[in-house]
DNA sequence: AATTAGCGGTAGTGC
DNA sequence: ACCGCTAATT
């Protein structure tokens, strides 16, 4: 019983405590995967089913490791059984068993965010409706709130008090909209993010020997962030557990930050009231973070008034302080980030990977991206416009999904004159008229082009019939083929591959680069899929496992980048080094979360969650300045700058004193700062923009700096003398192959490679870890 | 029906 | 500053 030993004794308790309920708190950092991790494998160890185990993780990726790491103590075969991911993968999986009892096909789609807005955009236009009042995000907004409180288009109806809410914010026929999304959404047999969700209630509900059927399999539920949980899936998992109360949910009320998809506190501040004798177990030592960083952070979170009594500890050194700068601009934050990274990163002999830039909102992560360019600092961004939404990315998806599911009207819509095969709005309107008439898809409005007069010409409708047999056509070979064989004969049949082709401007280049690299990902699915027990390979489930997929859950792999993503995507997240960039006012917190106290806290417990994520040392930068929507506006320094106890604060910018900060490391040494753009940020009082070197102490510090000190770092790799053309070499990725032609100078060298696999790179030689052959 | 220029909304966080 | 939609043009 070794893995018992790995625990201390607060986390040993829940581990080994068997039946009924229990809550474990588990502050910051101390350890809570670690219990969930070890009490599922102790469950199994005491005779318990894996079979009988249901584990909702907050992404699946934190899924699959729990698994690797259970089938370490357990044994891969046992492992396999456990059903273990977010609720939303969950569901849908059970839905495509179940769902047909509602009507959904197993194959049913998954609209996304984009997919929803598009539908009630037409929804408002068929409706002849003002899209200046009826907007439709706070429309789609609308809807996921009634949706996640379980309001469905009859509730709704049935209550007066919302139906006057809507009217009094001047949409009175909101309920007619919500109607229709719903209607158009089960003809096209989708379902939104929140329908996974409420129609698994709906399931639960009125089917009580379907819920028995679950009940009698989830013998045991396990339940991870769960002051995260929306109304919907308290109520999933309330039902779930109720036949065997074998219920564990772990969570941290400090670090409740999704209440804007209508995550509610209350589900962990009740818990107590919601099951019977429910042991309640605290972890409150952490083990991540140093002293510093605990107690700043405790400092900041005692400010809020709703919380959960707890005290969160740490054995571990002081460590320095946290580190807060100012800049003017928030080009001069980036480059002071970048900066700091560098020099850190030199000095202490560190990887990439060991720092990360925390941010409130995506669209502050350029400013940053710039910076960590320029100074060739390589960087991943997590979140933001992911690979999944792209324009090109989407397209194939559209067809992919229209080959599973012809009734998709939103795949349809998108792919059906694009490439252009001269089917204009026109004809879709008409067949759109055509199929809310009938009750029936587009599709199959399309099918039966002869007994239904539409008015169209006959070379439209040859056009369409076309189009359909395409279609068609991929579906035969769907029988047939595995994803990836079929989505590749897609790409170039629909002559999408040939679209961005042909246009030859660099962003069709991209996009054709970017088709290529999720043919890849198919492939690599495909090939995945076939060692998994429970799965098949087939479209709809990698269909569906791009639709739940976040950034979060794909494996970084061996690259080596500082990382970038917003505080939302970071929880859960650890890093040595810590940057939360953009301090201030109106940002953060933000503008639109300071109206109410529990809106403020909320903010407050994101920057709690913030501060905690860094285990060595944390930095704080706020700018005087900040470029939004194109103008240059001023900025506050955070009120929760202030929040923090001034003992754990190191101040780098102490005065303000009207002249620029005086960094610690001056951007001209590195000789790469674009001059044009410092003079174009000119302050407000005139001063120029800075010259000054770097005084003769950094300068030497600077000088000591060895490159390649142990393990080398990707910018001062020294590149092999005998790396020349003609000569064998293998790479960690791509494999083995010839150097081709050797190119460019100092850090700009690069070589281009024949790899044996046949494909031709252009690598940089200061990040390509190439190794020489013979 | 296709292409393009111009305009307006947007940048708050995401399954 | 950017994206997507609309109106105008071909």
């Amino acid at each position: 019983m070794s893995y018992l030993d790995e625990l201390n004794d607060a986390q040993r308790e829940p581990v080994l405590h068997k039946d009924g309920a229990l809550m474990v708190i588990a502050g910051a950092g101390s350890g809570k995967t670690r219990v969930l991790t070890y009490r599922i494998a102790h469950l199994m160890g005491q005779g318990v089913d894996s079979f009988n185990i249901l584990a909702l993780t907050f992404t699946n990726k934190a899924a699959r490791e729990m698994k690797k790491r259970i089938a370490t103590i357990v044994g891969d075969s046992e492992a396999k059984n456990l059903w273990m991911g977010t609720f939303h993968s969950i569901f849908a999986r059970l839905l495509r068993y179940d769902g047909d009892k509602l009507g959904f096909p197993s194959n049913f789609t998954i609209y996304d965010t984009q997919d929803s807005q598009r539908l009630i955009n037409s929804i408002i236009k068929e409706m002849g409706l003002d899209k200046d009042i009826y907007k439709y995000k706070q429309i789609q907004n609308r809807i996921s709130s009634y949706k996640n409180s379980l309001i469905t288009v009859k509730a709704y109806f049935q209550n007066p008090e919302l139906q006057e809410s809507d009217a009094m914010a001047k949409r009175p026929r909101m309920g007619e909209i919500y109607e229709n999304y719903v209607d158009r959404c089960f003809k096209a047999g989708a379902m939104d993010f929140d329908d996974l969700l409420l129609r698994t209630n709906e399931l639960l509900n009125r089917f009580p020997d379907v819920l028995m059927k679950y009940q009698e399999r989830f013998k045991y539920i396990l339940v991870d962030e769960y002051q995260d949980t929306n109304h919907s899936q308290y109520l999933i998992v309330r039902a779930l557990a109720d036949r065997y109360q074998n219920i564990c949910v772990v969570g941290d009320d400090a670090q409740s930050i999704y209440s804007f998809r209508g995550a509610n506190i209350s589900n962990i501040l009740n818990f107590q009231r919601d099951y019977e004798d429910v042991a309640v177990y605290r972890l409150e030592q952490n083990y991540r973070s140093t002293k510093n960083i605990v107690q700043a952070a405790n400092s900041v979170i005692a400010k809020n008034r709703d919380q959960l009594e707890k005290v969160v500890w740490t054995a571990n050194d002081a460590g320095n302080k946290i580190k807060v700068h100012r800049s003017i601009t928030d080009a001069e934050e980036g480059r002071y980030v970048a900066s700091s990274i560098f020099e850190t990163k030199m000095q202490e002999q560190l990887q990439n990977g060991e720092f990360a830039v925390l941010y409130r909102t995506n669209s502050q992560s350029r400013a940053i991206e710039d910076a960590l360019r320029k100074k060739d600092i390589p960087y991943r961004i997590y979140g933001g416009l992911s690979f999944y939404q792209r324009k090109e990315i989407k397209d194939v998806l559209a067809y992919l999904r229209l080959i599973v599911n012809p009734k998709d009207e939103e795949a349809l819509k998108r792919v059906i004159n694009f490439p252009a095969r001269g089917i204009g709005n026109t004809t879709i309107d008409k067949l759109t008229v055509a199929a809310n008439h009938y009750q029936r898809s587009i599709f199959e409005v399309m099918e039966n082009l002869d007994k239904i007069d539409l008015k169209i010409n006959a070379g439209t409708k040859n056009k369409l019939t076309d189009f359909v047999n395409m279609i068609k056509s991929f579906q035969i070979m769907n029988e047939g083929s595995d994803a990836f064989t079929l989505a590749e004969h897609v790409s170039k049949k629909t002559g999408l591959l040939l679209e961005f082709k042909k246009d030859g401007t660099p962003e069709g280049i991209a996009r054709m680069e970017n088709i290529e690299e999720l043919l890849n990902g198919v492939k690599d699915f495909v090939e995945g899929q076939k060692e998994l027990a429970d799965a098949t390979g087939s479209l709809t489930e990698f269909l569906e496992d791009v639709a739940l997929a976040t950034d979060m859950d794909k494996d970084v792999g061996d690259d080596d980048r500082v990382a970038l993503m917003t505080i939302h995507l970071a929880k859960g997240l650890e890093f040595p080094y810590v940057y939360i960039v953009g301090m201030e006012e109106d940002l953060f917190p933000s503008a639109m979360s300071m109206n109410t106290r529990s809106e403020l806290e909320e903010e407050r417990r994101l920057f709690y969650v913030a501060l905690t994520r860094a285990e060595k040392q944390a930095y704080l930068t706020y700018t005087q300045n900040r470029y939004r929507w194109g103008k240059l506006i001023d900025a506050e320094p955070s009120r929760f700058l202030e929040e923090i106890d001034e003992q754990y604060l190191e101040n780098l910018t102490p005065v303000n004193d009207g002249y620029r900060y005086k960094s610690m490391i001056s951007d001209d040494i590195w000789g790469d700062v674009d001059k044009s753009k410092l003079r174009q940020v000119k302050p407000k009082n005139g001063t120029p923009p800075r010259t000054h070197k770097p005084n003769e102490n950094q300068l030497r510090k600077l000088r000591k700096i060895k490159p390649n000190l142990g393990e080398p770092s990707k910018n001062t790799a020294v590149i092999d003398p005998n790396l020349a053309e003609g000569v064998k070499v293998n790479h960690t990725r791509f494999g083995k192959g010839k150097v081709l032609k050797i190119e460019g100078v100092g850090n700009d060298k690069k070589a281009e490679i024949q790899f044996d696999s046949g494909d031709v790179k252009k690598l940089l030689l200061r990040f390509a870890k190439l190794e020489i052959l013979g």
